[in-house]
DNA sequence: CGGTATCCCTCCCGATACTG
DNA sequence: CAGTATCGGGAGGGATACCG
C-alpha cells in the first residue's frame, strides 16, 4: 500500500518536500518534541520551547493541529484553558526526527570541524595577500 | 564518545538545531539526494533538481562544502568542468534523510486528509453565519 | 489565560546580466 | 561551462499592544 518507490523528490509536488519543508520549520519540531511525553498548555509550551512571540506559537501550533499532528483541547473555564498533546499521527513523526537529531548527535562534531577548517582556508588563502 | 543524552534541542545553540535548519533548506536535501549515486557538474545538478537560479545552487553548495558533506573538484580544462560528489560525512546524513522521506510516503496521505477536513469545518463552521 | 492584530525587519529565494 | 554581481519581491520571524 505504500507507494514508496515512485516518490521522486524532484518533482515540485512531491509529498516529501512538504514534510521537509515542515521540518525545516523554526519552530514545529521543537513543539513536537516537547509534547512527546506531556501535554502541555499554551504558556507552557511558550516556556518550554523559549518561544518569544505568541503569534510564532500560535501559527505553528495551527498548523500542526490543520495537519493531524496535534490536538487541541480547550475547556470552558474562567480563566480558560487549552491543552495540546500529540495525535497518534503526530507520534510516528517522532521516528524521522529522532533519526535526524541522532544524526546531529553524532556528526556535528565533524561537520563544525570540516567549518572551522573551511573558514582558515578562506581567511588565509582565499582572503589573497592579506600578508 | 556520543554525547547523545545531554542533547538539548531547546536550547537555542543546541547542534540538532543547525541539522534541522540544513535539513529544511529548500535545496540543501535534493541536492544531497540528486548525488546519491552519481558524481554530477554544475550544470547537471541545475538540470536534475530544477533550480531556476544559479546563484541559489551555488550558495547551496558552497555550504554543503564548507560543511564537509559535498567535494567539489574542479578540472582546469577549457571549458570548465567541475564535478560535485557526496563525502562520506554526507553520505552518512541519507540516513535520517531517507527516514523522513519513508515518512512522507506512509503519511502523507494521512496529513492530507486531516487538512482537507480541518479546511472544511473552517468553511463551513468558522466562517461565521455566512448563510 | 489564550490567543489575535498590527507593524517591522530580516533572510531566503529568484530573475537577469555579466565575467573568467 | 561555472559561476559572481546586483536587484528586487515575498514569506517568515519577532516585538508590542490589545481582545475574549
Amino acid at each position: 500500500m505504500e507507494t514508496e518507490e515512485c516518490y521522486d523528490p524532484f518533482q515540485p509536488n512531491c509529498p516529501s518536500r512538504l514534510i521537509l519543508s515542515r521540518i525545516g520549520d523554526r519552530w514545529t519540531v521543537l513543539v513536537i518534541l516537547a509534547l512527546r511525553h506531556e501535554v502541555l498548555r499554551f504558556s507552557e509550551l511558550r516556556t518550554k520551547i523559549g518561544s518569544p512571540a505568541p503569534k510564532v506559537l500560535s501559527q505553528t501550533l495551527q498548523a500542526l493541529v490543520r495537519d493531524g499532528l496535534v490536538s487541541r483541547q480547550a475547556y470552558a473555564e474562567v480563566p480558560p484553558r487549552v491543552e495540546y498533546r500529540l495525535t497518534d499521527l503526530g507520534r510516528t513523526l517522532l521516528e524521522p526526527i529522532d533519526a535526524v537529531r541522532r544524526w546531529a548527535a553524532v556528526h556535528t562534531g565533524d561537520v563544525l570541524d570540516a567549518r572551522e577548517r573551511a573558514d582558515e582556508l578562506v581567511a588565509s588563502g582565499a582572503g589573497g595577500a592579506d600578508r
